[in-house]
DNA sequence: CTGTTAGCGCTTTCAG
DNA sequence: CTGAAAGCGCTAACAG
């Protein structure tokens, strides 16, 4: 158990080079030949050696991260924002520096663009944002930047087409069956529909799917997708037509965060209550309707975490050569009912 | 955003003083006037010095950690066992080392004892431990470790009147008021029954208060509670018992983890499916169920996670003068459904 | 391509 | 009670 350390000093006497080349041929930095770097690496963990993280970045100089996030309309990207600064924070011992800047508007992709751009101009070494809904529109921004050797790395959704490093995001698969088997409970095979933002988007195609899976397989009656692409006018919209032309439906599943409007609307009409409602997330709309039982359930995704994560991930990828996993990081979606509601909203 | 780091040697200076003054006067060290603490303490915070953790572990002598574990029947222990050596390999770039110990006997106070002295002759500054259920019995033992500096920090269970440093548990009693809801969903007001291992432990009065309050709220109707003291004897002959007594009864709550014989007997005598479950964590036994239905829903108490952080808080307590508030720290308990059991069960 | 050297910020002897 | 100095393990200039 209490084997002594083996330092890069070690290392080097073994070989009986300088620790220089020996952290040279660790780190993947150039001035080393191809064959001393084999050595080294071969012998290194021959002898055990592990890194000292902390001895590292004592001596290293300054790495920046930047955050860019686009706003939504509802406000979903306050706690993301907070658990970037706290992993921001943490990291400042690791000398990290960094920086976090939201869209004045959603979905704007161009002064998204010019944000991240700043953030290159910065000399970020590693960027985080939350992209706009329409993904595939920044691209080949992303690639530019990739380009340069800077980490990119995407939360709450995805830019799988872009060749960002990584993206932590809901387990959105799993966040639609638990929607749907708690939906089942509360209405059994009664018709329930889905409303969403975007359902192309990464995320909620992923929702749907499992929603879909599980419905399937409790022989549930899915009654139609109802898409509102954020708009609260769309919503309002949708909310009165759903009513009008399927007055049975007994149950909905939000996909999205953003579903309050939908939700007013609802309980407008006299409906509150009547649907049994799962939702996603906690946005503060979503809890007073929790508070009054328009909303019976929601599943939580973390936003916080996701916001700490991304960071975190692309610190570790550009100090410590961190991969993950199919570069992916999903994470547990949590139900949230009226009974731990409390652990769930600050206050 | 950007403001220089103040360092030690930067207080220093400041005061016309070495490094080596400062430091003693800002981690409680002996050797410094009371004096000359007040003016360094001052200084460095009007300077806004924040020490550096990594400087810090880099320099000083290693950190023992152990950790004693008390196994129970239902093989509890080892979800909390991998969450400590997790920690432990975390820590050990923070020149941390530890030990685990697990007892071979269940509840056996001489054995768990005689452990926690090996720790304290090995030189341990902080030890971890899962109490035997009989809490209170150990408590003039921890109150001598504490007596000689040694940080002691509980987890699952408590030992309130011992004098531990802290305690990392489940939120006892939200994870009550959440069975309570479910139930509630599951069965409305027919009768329901609370079975648990030992009632007065410090949790499980937790999860009863909790479930009770919630129950309460909902007027369901509470048919008693079954204390098998983690003995599948007294289970096998409650749930009979139970079964015989109260034919009526349509929904259980299972307020410990070790309920399997329970819901085994139940199964036998004809009644899974009938009665519906609510249950406490994912020891294999109770997966099985689920996965068959026996089990509807239960509330996991994330065993890894509580067997992590007790070792991380210990160790902060230990580096970095860190302090829980109230001493405690509450985990979120988490529902686990069939649809989200994937990601809670590995493989 | 490889080695030498000067730190990073703090802790810990060892002197005084 | 206080100070000087030698590191902890690694990185980054600068020489060679």
């Amino acid at each position: 158990l209490e084997k002594k350390k083996v330092t890069i000093y070690d290392v080097s006497q073994r070989l009986g080079v300088s620790t220089a080349t020996v952290n040279r041929a660790l780190n993947g930095k150039p001035k080393v030949s191809e064959e001393m770097r084999k050595r080294v690496i071969e012998t290194a963990d021959e002898m055990g050696y592990k890194a000292s993280k902390t001895a590292s970045s004592l001596s290293r100089k300054e790495i920046k991260i930047g955050v860019v996030l686009n706003d939504t309309i509802a406000g979903f990207i306050k706690d993301i924002k907070s658990g970037a600064k706290k992993a921001l924070e943490d990291l400042a011992d690791y000398k990290v520096s960094g920086e976090i800047r939201v869209t004045k508007t959603p979905d704007d992709k161009k002064e998204f663009e010019e944000l991240l751009w700043e953030m290159v101009d910065k000399g970020c070494n590693g960027i985080a944002v939350v992209p706009p809904s329409i993904e595939a529109e920044l691209d080949d921004v992303i690639q530019k930047i990739r380009a340069r050797g800077i980490i990119v790395g995407t939360a709450v959704s995805d830019m799988p087409t872009s060749k960002r490093n990584l993206s932590v995001r809901n387990n959105g698969i799993v966040a639609g069956q638990m929607a749907a088997q708690i939906l089942h409970w509360l209405v059994g095979r009664e018709p329930v529909a889905i409303v969403t933002g975007y359902r192309d988007s990464t995320v909620h195609k992923e929702t749907i799917t499992g929603f879909r899976k599980y419905a399937d397989l409790l022989s549930m009656n899915e009654a139609g997708i109802y898409e509102h692409r954020d708009d609260p006018e769309i919503a309002y919209y949708l909310a009165t037509r759903m009513i009008r032309e399927r007055p049975d439906i007994k149950g909905i599943y939000f996909g999205s965060a953003n579903s309050v409007t939908f939700c007013n609307r609802l309980e407008e009409l006299g409906y509150a209550g009547k649907i049994k409602i799962v939702a996603s997330d906690l946005l503060p709309g979503i809890v007073e309707h929790m508070k009054k039982g328009t909303v019976d359930a929601t599943i939580f995704q973390n936003p916080f975490d996701q916001g700490r994560l991304v960071v975190t991930y692309i610190y570790r990828m550009l100090a410590e050569n961190f991969q993950l996993e199919n570069d992916v990081k999903y994470l547990n979606p949590r139900i949230v009912l009226t009974s731990n509601l409390e652990l769930h909203v600050p206050e």
